[in-house]
DNA sequence: GTAGGGTTAG
């Protein structure tokens, strides 16, 4: 039977429909009325039935589909290559991209965005490296890849070739870029990138504005955020969200604060889970405790929003932060669902500031030893009030369990590149100048009549060892490389990996000061802008 | 528009 343009095009409209509502409980009576019909043989009609089972998250119902089709064409091939690779199948994705006769871009994208939402990054780019041509979607999909398996740098310097072969970023390309600059901190990069959005006109969208909203307060410049965030026509839930978080994670707790009521006001979005995530982010970091709990309460009760892990976690760190380290206790055993190591890492941390040994034992016997954060907070907290055979215990029970500790990681953009250095790391090109550098400050500070903290180094050791160490810690290398280099009067912008350490975060302070040099970092839980000796954070974090 | 790439939290 003849099946007429306008049926065809019926048939795919109800088919878009039918895969956009989740459930998607229409497919099979579509399916039935379209084999009544004998449609089998419609190419076009039939991938969009592996598409809406794809959707639907019905592999297996989308290939029997399509291996009842009478010709299977490319555009078939890579609808089912994609399914595969959404619903996490990379084998059968592989095997299926081993039979297609002529495997286009479209196909190799397909293989590449797969891997990459597989966690295989390697795999993704060996796969695009062999592609024998890319076209601007491939390239978008690899460095998202990067970007989406925590490689910003890698994705930036993919950035970097894609341009220098000519192809030009569109909308997408540049989304992706900026998430790479904001979880690098490279501001440089990002503003290149706002100015290229400007000259070229890209169209300006939701993921636009939030993208780069989000970059600018990820690199500390949040008055710059604010500017973009005030000029955008569109702003969606995420992009509030982005905004609210921004100035939470900068220490702005009351402006965060205000502007979640501006969102109420606005209107025109609805808070979600994740606006609550940064609006109790911004409770904790104010040390506002009331606030805290009344914003926790309103999320089921006012919002109808079902609470999260990330909700409980947030609210454990604002109790155990300002020391109610019992309340905190007690909501870690009436949450409904199982605590996960970051809730309980935010009590131990409470216990850590407030030097509750007691309470960090029964939490480490209550949490289940997976991750190397809550052993080595506790390994912290021993070492912090002098409990040095506790820090050994600690350590053997880590060796024994084969729980490494994760290596401090800090990185500067200096000239639109990424300098990247690991606690202990001696391989930086200019590690000799960085050395002495650290040396010259040791002294200066010395002069000045400050002594460094070694509360927090591991082991009981002689003092000028452990400073020693110290002057490894990721972030002082950083520092010191970020005097050398650059004009004398940037600031300089560092991200890390962990939480600073006491001795560092003095460091910091006593080098902006010192050498008059504002100083960012932004480490795991929120940022830290030094100037003229203080810190933004008011050594509260 | 029958196919591939995009933002926020943790």
């Amino acid at each position: 039977m003849e099946l007429s343009r306008l049926n065809q095009q019926t048939f795919l409209a109800l088919l878009k429909a039918a895969a956009a509502s989740a459930s998607s409980r229409r497919l099979p009576s579509l399916h039935a009325v379209y084999i009544k019909l004998g449609f089998l043989a419609h190419t076009r009609v039939t991938t969009g039935f592996i598409q809406g089972y794809c959707a639907a998250r019905r592999v297996t119902d989308a290939r029997r589909m399509f291996d009842e089709m009478p010709r299977q064409d490319t555009v078939s091939f890579n609808s089912m290559i994609h399914g595969y690779a959404v619903s996490g199948d990379v084998a059968s994705a592989c095997r299926l991209f081993e039979q297609v006769p002529a495997p286009t871009p479209v196909t190799w994208t397909s293989m590449v965005a797969g891997l990459c939402r597989a966690g295989d990054v390697g795999s993704a780019r060996g796969v695009f490296e062999k592609m024998p041509e890319r076209d601007l979607v491939s390239w978008n999909a690899m460095i998202s890849g990067h970007v989406g398996n925590r490689q910003p740098v890698e994705a930036l310097c993919l950035f970097g070739r894609m341009m220098e072969e000519g192809f030009a970023p569109n909308r997408g390309t540049v989304v992706s870029v900026l998430s790479a600059c904001a979880s690098a901190g490279a501001l440089e990069t990002g503003k290149w990138v706002h100015v290229y959005i400007e000259k070229n006109r890209l169209r300006w969208d939701e993921f636009l504005g939030t993208a780069l909203v989000d970059m600018y307060a990820k690199c500390g410049a949040v008055e710059l955020a604010l500017e973009v965030f005030a000029g955008l026509r569109t702003r969606d839930t995420c992009t509030w969200n982005a905004m609210i978080n921004g100035l939470a994670m900068n220490g702005y707790s009351a402006m965060a604060l205000d502007m979640f009521r501006q969102m109420e006001l606005d209107g025109r979005v609805v808070p979600d889970e994740v606006t609550f995530v940064g609006v109790l982010l911004a409770c904790s970091h104010g040390g506002s405790v009331d606030a805290g709990r009344e914003h926790f309460n309103m999320i089921s009760r006012k919002y109808g929003i079902d609470l999260v892990l990330e909700h409980y976690a947030c609210m454990v760190d604002l109790l155990a932060r300002s020391g109610h380290l019992q309340e905190a206790h007690k909501l870690i055993t009436e949450m409904p669902m199982k605590p996960d190591v970051v809730v309980w890492r935010a009590l131990l941390g409470g216990c850590r500031l407030h030097k509750n040994v007691k309470m960090a034992e029964i939490v480490i016997t209550e949490m289940e030893a997976t991750c190397s954060g809550g052993h080595v907070l506790l390994s912290n907290l021993y070492a912090a009030v002098g409990r040095w055979n506790g820090v050994e215990d600690v350590r053997r029970t880590m060796r024994s369990k084969g729980i490494e500790k994760i290596p401090g990681c800090s990185s500067v953009e200096m000239d639109g590149s990424i300098h990247e250095f690991i606690s202990g790391d001696k391989s930086h090109p200019s590690y000799d100048d960085i050395h002495a550098k650290l040396i010259e400050i040791g002294g200066r500070m010395q002069q000045q009549g400050h002594v460094t903290e070694t509360t927090e180094v591991f082991y009981d050791i002689e003092d000028e060892e452990k400073e020693q160490a110290l002057g490894h810690h990721s972030e002082k290398l950083a520092i010191a490389f970020g005097l050398i280099g650059g004009s004398p009067d940037a600031t300089i912008r560092i991200v890390k990996n962990l939480r600073f350490c006491m001795d560092c975060h003095k460091f910091a302070k006593l080098v902006s000061k010192i050498y008059q040099r504002e100083i960012v970092v932004r480490d795991s839980a929120r940022f830290h802008h030094f100037r003229g000796g203080t810190c933004s954070c008011n050594d509260f974090w």
